[in-house]
DNA sequence: TAGGAAATGCAACTGAATTGCATTAGTTTT
DNA sequence: AAAACTAATGCAATTCAGTTGCATTTCCTA
């Protein structure tokens, strides 16, 4: 079987998910860790975490690509992420809302394997 | 006021629209019209008919943009598309479930603008 | 049917993401 | 601790979707 390794990078990038409140996108990363390493390595690094269960892709409304860390991961091997993510159209940030479960009535014969929701407006912060 | 025009172009893409089962990328309108007009003419048809709210646009898994009618629009004019999309993972087509809407019970303070809602996994043409 | 504005075509450009390949650096084995 | 194996990285080139500027054409209406 091949293995996964531990490299400074990938631990650094997995730190700043991990710490971070709202998603971040490859540009985002990019602007934190600077020289750290090359941007192609922070794509790569990126698409080890999701392939690892570490990480999850949220796409935004304007289909730019967000990562966030997973946190039921541990606790729901495979769960699907089902829970909803907030964009706000003002800060320009996405959340998970890892404990609002959408519920939906799906006609049948259809087998979900994966979901995203994403809900854009005003977040708490920029409301008042 | 500024006032649109119906050109060839631009009805033969919302026929193609209204006519398919399934929501179709710039790619699909591209290889059904062929010379018809020019890519970047698709492109800018495709922000009118949004602009128009005639189509809506939807958000793929994979990142790509799809565009599908938009059905209830005339009869609720102030709705934001909250129904359900589902994209198959094995035929790749995008499907409006127009009559499946979720419902979410979101903390107090945000302001929900638009909904995307896409549920990828297996399509019933797709299921034997 | 003539004038003005909307729409189009074309070429160039942007920005995100991917690929190939030579090199570097973790990890395992001796 | 050194060698060996291979995952991970850097760099340059490439792909792909979408955008922009501008000259030209086409639609609509007055
Ligand atoms: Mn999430
Ligand atoms: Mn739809
Ligand atoms: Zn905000
Ligand atoms: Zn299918």
């Amino acid at each position: 079987m091949k293995s996964t390794r531990n490299t400074t990078a990938k631990s650094a990038i997995q730190l700043l998910l991990q710490q971070s409140s709202v998603a971040l996108s490859h540009k985002d990363i990019q602007n934190e860790v600077g020289k750290l390493c090359n941007r192609v390595t922070i794509y790569r690094i990126l698409d080890r975490l999701v392939e690892e269960g570490e990480i999850h892709k949220i796409i935004n409304t304007d289909g730019v690509i967000k990562y966030a860390p997973c946190n039921q991961c541990e606790s729901h091997p495979n769960h699907n992420h089902d829970h909803v993510h907030f964009s706000c159209v003002k800060c320009d940030t996405v959340t998970c809302l890892d404990n609002v479960q959408p519920s939906y009535n799906l006609p049948p014969d259809y087998k979900v394997q994966e979901v995203n929701f994403t809900l854009s407006g005003i977040c708490p912060n920029c409301i008042k």
